[in-house]
DNA sequence: TGAATATTGATAATGGTTTCCATTAACAGG
DNA sequence: CCTGTTAATGGAAACCATTATCAATATTCA
């Protein structure tokens, strides 16, 4: 009954605990990074060499579904993930992407701005359009400085 | 030298005007929808047969480099694409996105006020992160009522 | 009009993600 | 602890949106 908050989630949801499900979030809390399936995969293998990438597909889908983790499209044409209450990350934040090199920043300036016209916003839109609102993106697309220096 | 602003845009960065850029041009004006490239082709197929799936996905790259048509990703595994200037929309607006059977509702409620919002939080950004920053997006993510209904 | 060259469209290739299915591991009940 | 039931895993193949290739075609402009 007891361990982290996502060891209760996947029991909550009747899911078991498995060494995949394990490092996977291992390795997320790890970073600051928006890590891809891929890259999951390759930090995977150095810790157990036969995993496979199904698996890592497979959980990170589910870790989505119940909310353990957080999935992304900065438009690089793969999937990039992140942890839900990653202890090395303020737990709300939006994105400032750089479109050249793919970078991408957590921002938390005015997040707390953002945030309370964000949850006003989406009473007013939950009521207006009936919507049952989980969550919202925002993401700010440009050109980091290095891009901009390389022309 | 005249005709609509995007043939004007296309001039001005050395590209030429041909048919399938003003049929698919025309099939994005006729519309309210989201649509993917595969949705313009079944469209534009009507209109000419003989045209290539390939020069829909060319010429969407090429209008959304230019800024004439914007891309997004709704996490339904392809590309939509939505004309910028579109007659039959509001400007400016953010995006309201149903997991379940993927509607797509464009709001403008409080876009005013977001949009003052992320005026501010853009400078800030630009100048603390050194960021150029071209565009943002904002999406909320829910069920739409329909979806509730069905459980 | 005709040469120069940008654009097109058919086909094949790419690459991230899913599906399939036989094998393995988790765990509740004994 | 065992053990049976059933969920989870991993390798291979399939899927499918998007890209690359390249010969044929259309546009531009002198
Ligand atoms: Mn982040
Ligand atoms: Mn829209
Ligand atoms: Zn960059
Ligand atoms: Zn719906």
């Amino acid at each position: 009954m007891k361990g982290p908050w996502w060891q209760q989630r996947l029991c909550d949801y009747g899911f078991r605990l498995t060494n995949p499900r394990a490092m996977i979030i291992g390795i997320l809390r790890n970073t600051e990074k928006h890590l891809s399936a891929e890259e999951i995969y390759i930090d995977a293998v150095k810790i157990n060499p036969s995993i496979g990438l199904t698996t890592i597909y497979r959980t990170l889908d589910l870790f989505t579904q119940i909310g353990v983790v957080q999935k992304f499209d900065f438009g690089d044409g793969r999937a990039r993930y992140e942890l839900t209450n990653n202890p090395l990350k303020k737990d709300h934040h939006h994105h400032l992407v750089c479109v050249k090199c793919k970078t991408i920043i957590d921002y938390t300036d005015f997040v707390h701005e953002e945030l309370e016209l964000m949850n006003k916003t989406e009473k007013a839109l939950s009521r207006k359009y009936r919507f049952n609102i989980y969550h919202h993106t925002v993401h700010f697309y440009g050109i980091c400085s290095q891009c901009q220096r390389e022309g």
